[in-house]
DNA sequence: TGCTATAGGTAACAACGTTATTAGTAGCAA
DNA sequence: TTGCTACTAATAACGTTGTTACCTATAGCA
């Protein structure tokens, strides 16, 4: 039947298309972002480049599909985050996930973020998708506000702020502006910054 | 004389390295970073790309020129703050400043914090260099400390939190995460961001 | 006037993204 | 089985990039 040969054609697409993404995550995780280029990925599944080509357009396209996937993995690291009776608590442990996130693969944080990955700027709609993270991040904050130990304010723009603060203390630290002498202090100096978001947040402060 | 002869040389070589940037600066201002080519650069002041290579040794380090080059404008425009009696708010105009230089020219902002510029990571040497700009918040923060307006904390630490924030706001807006409707909600949003941080690190709350 | 050093132009190389061409394969109908 | 159609992938090529080997020319000096 028809629908059956479709079905099974785009199964195939589908495993195709994951396979070539987790070898494209391999190479970028691994080797660095400058050696992922399409001949490299391709040969690490032992085809040509044409295979990349037909299921993702060009290298924009899988740099956008890598974006959405790093993404996904971000949304899934805060969500491993375990909820306790203190919400604010809980958002201090999402602010240190979405450090470690960043941490454990630096290369998918260069992808999200790096601006000037040779011309490519993810489309609206891959931005769409990616900011269910966010989402994720703007409920923790409503939750602590709502218990009443946030000063009142507009959800979606405290979560934003809270976001910058992460991002920002993130980046400047992968960027190496923070470099202290060892790691633990570099730590520390992330969660003070956290502790300070709180503060400036806070209904009532301690 | 050996002396005057070297020295005319160099005062040529500094001449034409000036040049050779300002050229490398229009490019990347007005056509982006893709259009920063070794060819296009020369062509720029009509000149083979040999000139480049003998001045700057590689791409790389034509990229390191314009890194440092970044910071110095972005410390121009922090100094171009005015002082006023009250500390604190001198704070939070230096942390609009930030956010105006990188609109001004947001390019240069990716070649400053866009990791992944195909393989450009800045010496120490240039890191070090670069730090001048965050000397001067450092300056902000400790005037404000010292009046007493902050709470005690150590400065540098607490110059780093500040950073991060305005770096954090400022990087989120630019790769259109903070597309609300329109560009002055977005200021509203940065300036939220910067009076919770005041906040945080306030020793009084408002 | 020659000698030396060095800077700059030309043309080429290797690697990259991309595509035109070609070959092969799967399903379907006779 | 035998053609026909659609589609997929391999190959080889093209244009562009960073880079460099080779050559030329110019400046200073004896």
């Amino acid at each position: 039947m028809v629908t059956n040969y479709q079905e099974a054609k785009s199964q195939n697409r589908e495993a195709l298309r994951r396979g070539l993404l987790d070898a494209a995550s391999r190479v970028l995780v691994s080797e660095g972002l400058e050696a992922l280029t399409m001949r490299r990925v391709s040969q690490e599944v032992a085809a040509s480049t044409k295979v990349l080509y037909t299921l993702f357009g060009n290298k924009e396209g899988l740099l956008e599909q890598l974006y959405v996937e790093g993404f996904e993995r971000l949304r899934r690291n805060l969500e491993a985050v375990p909820l306790s009776d203190d919400p604010v608590a809980d958002l201090v442990k999402v602010a240190l996930a979405y450090r470690e996130n960043a941490l454990a693969d630096p290369t998918y944080f260069a992808v999200l973020f790096g601006r000037s990955v040779a011309g490519f700027t993810p489309s609206a709609n891959s931005i769409e998708a990616a900011m269910s993270g966010f989402a994720l991040l703007e409920g923790f904050v409503q939750r602590a506000m709502e218990a009443g130990l946030l000063r009142p304010a507009d959800v979606k723009t405290s979560a934003k702020i809270v976001w910058a603060t992460l991002h920002g203390a993130t980046s400047l630290e992968l960027d190496g502006y923070f470099d202290d002498a060892d790691p633990s202090s570099r730590r520390q100096t992330y969660q003070l910054a956290v502790d300070t978001l709180i503060k400036g947040l806070s209904r009532f402060v301690s």
